[in-house]
DNA sequence: TCCCAGGGAGGAT
DNA sequence: ATCCTCCATGGG
């Protein structure tokens, strides 16, 4: 008896999906692991009353009063969390999923639940690996054809094996996963974040960048790079959570007007 | 038409 | 190290 745990849906419409495979009959040993498996990636675990607790200056603390509850989720694929965050960069967050219901409907295997419900898994490394850029192109992903193929060829090739990254340090994992084309700084916490959980990754894309610099530096020009090792230095271990919290803050109530 | 969107690569300085 | 330009694509 085997069970695999499938994201689905938008940021809109999020839905989920445990599949079980095996004899009719669930074991109570099985519940438990799903169960266990499921407070996981909805990030059900996470002490955020520590975190609301522990962090109190006027930004974030704003950004708690916002969206009390908001978590981390975990992707359930190492595979999926790298070409999505690949996917991620410089577009927005409609056309992102687009792109990745397009890539599975195109790769991925058809699955038709009890119920009815149709849905796509997302492919593996080798099906996207064999794709050509050409083919890939018509999924809408834009110049990024090129970034999809190479990144799943690296890993089908076992030039860079995901699942043991999250043995490593959070550094060593970083140093390697920047390897491969089409991760650069953001794309690649993203991944360590969302796909490895390594909770002191912090993504800093153009809103937490304008965020952190115009409420904490009080608008002057830092590197992102710089932003980062702010947002780790004051967040540590919770800097996963502050980097998305700011985020949705910041969009929320636009860049201009931060000071409420 | 121009600019931006949860950036990255390659090059020049 | 930091700064530029280009990359494909859709919406404002």
């Amino acid at each position: 008896m085997k069970y695999e745990v499938y994201q689905e849906g938008s940021v809109d419409k999020p839905s989920l999906f445990v599949i079980l495979t095996g004899s009719k009959t669930i074991s109570v040993d099985l519940k438990k692991t799903v169960h266990t498996h499921l407070l996981h990636i909805l990030g059900l675990k996470d002490p955020l009353n520590e975190f609301y607790s522990k962090f109190k200056d006027d930004i974030i603390s704003n950004a708690f009063n916002c969206f009390p509850g908001l978590r981390v989720i975990r992707a359930s694929n190492n595979f999926e969390s790298l070409i999505c965050s690949i996917c991620s960069q410089n577009t927005t967050v409609s056309r992102w999923n687009q792109m990745i219901t397009m890539i599975k409907k195109c790769y991925g295997e058809r699955v038709i639940l009890p119920d009815g419900t149709l849905f796509y898994t997302f492919p593996n490394p080798e099906s996207l690996a064999n794709a050509s850029v050409n083919a890939l192109t018509t999924c809408q992903v834009g110049y990024r054809a090129e970034y999809i193929e190479k990144a799943a060829q690296m890993i089908a090739k076992g030039e860079v094996e995901l699942d043991s990254l999250s043995q490593k340090c959070y550094e060593d994992a970083r140093e390697i996963i920047l390897t491969v084309p089409g991760v650069g700084p953001k794309v690649a916490d993203c991944f360590l974040l969302y796909g490895l959980g390594f909770m002191k990754a912090a993504p800093i894309d153009v809103w937490v960048q304008r965020i952190v610099q115009t409420w904490y530096f009080k608008g002057c020009n830092i590197s992102r790079e710089k932003v980062r090792k702010f947002i780790q230095h004051r967040f540590d271990n919770w800097s996963g959570y502050a980097s998305l919290y700011l985020f949705h803050y910041a969009r929320k109530v636009g860049i201009t007007d931060c000071y409420v």
